[in-house]
DNA sequence: CTTTTGACTGAGT
DNA sequence: AACTCAGCCAAAA
């Protein structure tokens, strides 16, 4: 775990439920717009993923409860267009939707409006 | 050590 | 809409 993804996981926890975030904000941030792909890369490497709202998405795979306060929810981390992440690690885009829409984010055809739902990170 | 690949992005073809 | 190129960092080969 270097600096830049602990750097990373801390502003995605920082996205509110409801609302979503791209991977070049996220780069932005950090102060290095071309970081997106690293941010992509954190993610796959998510230590504490939201296991518990993936399994009532439909997730089947290892659900281990982790302490709430470490979670990063990086299903709510989508790219520059609104889709889901392609290889998304908690069972796939499906269940990705699934778990942005259980959070009252519309997802449409694996897009969402990020006019509506896209997180200012201003605060 | 060097090269390739990857949950990316924007511009160009 | 699909493909290519360059750019950043990290992990794997």
């Amino acid at each position: 775990m270097t600096d830049l993804e602990l750097k990373i996981y801390e502003i995605v926890k920082r996205i509110p439920e409801g609302k979503v975030c791209t991977y070049g904000q996220i780069a932005c941030a950090l102060g290095n717009k071309n970081l997106s792909r690293v941010v992509g890369n954190a993610m796959h490497k998510n230590p504490y993923p939201f296991v518990a709202l993936a399994a009532k998405a439909g997730y089947k795979g290892d659900c281990t409860c982790y302490d709430i306060t470490d979670l990063v929810p990086c299903h709510r981390v989508v790219d520059s267009k609104g889709h889901m992440g392609k290889n998304f690690g908690l069972g796939g885009i499906f269940v990705q939707a699934k778990m942005l829409e259980i959070e009252g984010v519309v997802v449409c055809d694996y897009k969402v409006d990020l006019g509506k739902y896209l997180w200012s990170m201003k605060g």
